[in-house]
DNA sequence: TACAGATCAGACAATATTTGTTTAGTAAGT
DNA sequence: ACTTACTAAACAAATATTGTCTGATCTGTA
């Protein structure tokens, strides 16, 4: 997702911001309502564009659903990393801010709809969804491993409790609180 | 609202508690997704019975609608007149809790908002929210009559404070606060 | 001015979804 | 066995949505 996957393939260079700004208020939309609820018309509203504009941008809603995901997720992973890098703060806070950054966000109608794209077509958005996925566990295994020196099996750990705990929770507040008490419980 | 509006005039005693839970589960799926993105088959999994099991208890979606609507206004203007009628507490507090219960109860982005979705729809009730709105303004009107001997334009003004609040805020806790600066300021 | 790129609004056919109804069946109480 | 109160499955009709096309419109550039 680090290169702009361009779904139409534009020789054009100006339409670089359109895109972005057009994909945060897909993303928008398809977080409130999620991805069946949510119709191309209303995306088109959302960005302030038309609908025929829309299908100009991306080829199809499917399409569109997988940018706008894989942008969020790069969003969320470049958080990540300026989180984790951040020698100012404990590494506790760190990752609890990491965390949320990452998994907190959507916690709501948004994670099932992935799930159901993602059965839908495994190949496609599943390469987008992977590499993100890979590349967090990568930094906070990493934070872990430099700052205290605990094993691999640790950073594991805690990325099983945050996803368990994003399937047992309905708010990103519950979410935070649990997966505080997790981290500490773990960090000990 | 008060008499049980029967859609379906049934002449049989026994499913009188079932329409009322029924209408809570159609008043929250409702509230989630609107009145237009709000399916009889969502409604009749969140009651857990079949769609035209639905059908039978309300004759159209938008009946269910106007009853689900016509129930929590009842529910919220039962609270509004047990917590106005409470003599243990000082006339301020009591119109705060009457407003909170009144127009505060689904502001919020978690739990969806019920004035929003009567706002999306007045087409679909006229009737059904006018009596309780003007019941409502009564209440306030007579609470501040007979407490602190003041006008009924005092009560219409504190009414149209909240609404307009209702329209700025984003949360339940941001139209409190307001509210009670703006009580504090009217009552003074 | 003339042109090209990037839109837009409107309309369209092909689907998909939703509504409201009907059927046939079942479990529980009498 | 009969009645009440459902259910699941299927259906036609209405409505919504997708993806595409056409013919304008606006903007910047030559």
């Amino acid at each position: 997702m680090s290169s702009p996957e361009v779904d139409h393939p534009s020789p054009w260079p100006a339409d670089t911001g359109r895109r972005a700004t057009v994909l945060d208020s897909a993303m928008l939309t398809f977080a409130r309502f999620g991805y069946r609820k949510t119709s191309m018309e209303e995306v088109a509203r959302a960005a302030r564009i038309s609908r025929p504009g829309l299908y100009f941008l991306f080829s199809s809603k499917e399409t569109l659903f997988r940018a706008a995901v894989g942008q969020a997720l790069d969003r969320d992973l470049a958080a990540v990393e300026a989180v984790l890098a951040d020698p100012g703060k404990p590494l506790r806070d760190r990752l609890v801010e990491a965390f949320d950054n990452w998994a907190g966000r959507y916690v709501g109608p948004l994670t099932s709809d992935v799930a159901i794209v993602i059965d839908d077509n495994p190949d496609l958005l599943g390469e987008v969804i992977e590499t993100p996925r890979r590349r967090f566990e990568e930094l906070i295994t990493d934070a872990i491993a430099t700052e205290s020196d605990r094993e691999v099996a640790l950073a594991q750990t805690m990325i099983s409790t945050s996803i368990g705990l994003k399937h047992q929770v309905s708010s990103r507040e519950a979410y935070l609180e649990r997966l505080k008490v997790a981290i500490d419980l773990l960090l000990r």
